[in-house]
DNA sequence: CACACGATTTGATCCAGAGCAAGGACGGAT
DNA sequence: ATCCGTCCTTGCTCTGGATCAAATCGTGTG
């Protein structure tokens, strides 16, 4: 197993540079990234429990059932979140992307495992520096509260498309907010970036990989979309939005 | 549409006493509940913001996209939340029983709707009652938090199962799910109580009913259960928890 | 009691998506 | 360039659960 590569403590920043110098740049953007998703401007007391961390692909760093001892905030790439059965079965319960936190359940354990989908940064913390921080600034606390429960608005939705909806509603839908995702990282485009991997996709949506690829095909076939290397391109955004929509 | 109906403001009870006279004990006994469940006894802030109030079995008391303007605490029945697609399909996204809140999220508008699966009583905020407590108290924000995030996993455990996991499966682990919420309310029974219609079953596990049906009876056939009117009485332990086992 | 109505069970067929197998396409190593 | 390994696509068959259709069971009602 692949090992997480701490490239920075709090007080010594992936550039190299020494206790008491001024902000690398890098982990200083990547900080305020953090705090602007905490909803606030206090830096330093965040940075100071804040190690920056790297993660290659494919590299698991979080691992269901192990104590949960850290919280992550994603600064880069895109993250997997998976439940696996025992005899291996999986379903990814969510893609973390930049701003997203990882490890908020106030569980002891993890429930899920997590591992890069792509090369990852992360900010990590210590749950109890966390908890520490969180507990002195209850706006922390509330802004975290306000990420729970919008996580759960979209496991619920979640749990109505692979409950209820067939495997081309589902595969426009995810298509349709993946696309919405990005555009709030990177601004609008008709090009959704699609990182992950046809089986992350089928995990996701409670499909196999084959299904996925045919529904895909099918799409394009229709021309509705275009499939390129690690993205498809929207051809028809009317009627790609009507089969996702509800 | 039935109506909610408001058994009691904060001053008048249910009992009909009257504003200043002591507590209407019922009313009182649910107000400590509530109280209980938020982990406080500060029983005078929380009653002086708290509707009782009732509602028939099919009562729809939050429907999906309206504004969010209450918060309800169950004090006593089931109600099931559900997101309805446009062509009526239906996935029930959770049951919430006694002790359970609603309507948390802090979006302006419910994402689900929530009827009473039969006679269920109900504590009533107007949110912004209720936000003034929370922002006021934060230990009650970290109790809601936990909640949050407790709802959260199982959301997640719930895109697992209905993700991945085999009809029989998903009867098998909702059966030991519902014993156990009740154990927590009532005390362990190796019979589980299933006051919801199989629909609802089916539509909480993404199946269909006649799935839901031939499930059981498959597993009464087995000699795993016993089949009883509004419930199941449980012959086999370790062979349901067996199949149940993720 | 007979009847009606809704919930549930059971039976018979169907089909969307799973499972299996065989090719491509692409990139990295030699 | 060639070989590999991984990912993706496509064709074919199979099957778990959906769908359609009847009973059967309960419960309330005139």
């Amino acid at each position: 197993m692949t090992e997480l590569i701490e490239i920075a403590h709090p007080r010594v920043h992936a550039c190299g540079r020494q206790p008491g110098e001024s902000y690398c740049d890098t982990c200083k953007v990547r900080s305020l990234a953090v705090c602007a998703a905490l909803g606030s401007e206090e830096l330093p007391e965040l940075d100071r429990i804040v190690h920056h961390t790297r993660a290659e692909a494919k590299t698991t760093f979080i691992h269901q059932g192990e104590t949960a001892e850290s919280v992550f905030s994603v600064t880069e790439g895109v993250v997997r979140l998976y439940k696996l059965l025992s005899d291996g079965r999986r379903q990814i319960i969510g893609f973390a992307m930049p701003g997203d936190f990882l490890g908020l359940a106030l569980h002891n354990r993890y429930g899920f495992s997590a591992d890069a989908v792509d090369h990852v940064a992360l900010c990590r913390f210590e749950r109890r520096d966390f908890d520490n921080l969180v507990t002195a600034k209850p706006h922390f606390l509330r802004r975290l509260h306000e990420f729970a429960t919008h996580e759960l608005v979209i496991a619920q939705e979640q749990m109505t498309l692979i409950g209820r909806r067939s495997a081309e509603e589902r595969v426009a839908a995810f298509l349709i907010a993946m696309r919405e995702r990005w555009a709030r990282i990177k601004g609008p485009s008709v090009t959704i970036q699609l990182p992950m991997q046809r089986i992350d996709m089928a995990d996701y949506l409670g499909l196999t990989i084959e299904t996925v690829s045919r529904t895909l095909t099918k799409l394009a076939r229709d021309g509705i979309i275009l499939i390129v290397p690690e993205a498809v391109r929207v051809l028809d955004e009317r009627r790609l939005a009507a089969i996702a929509r509800a």
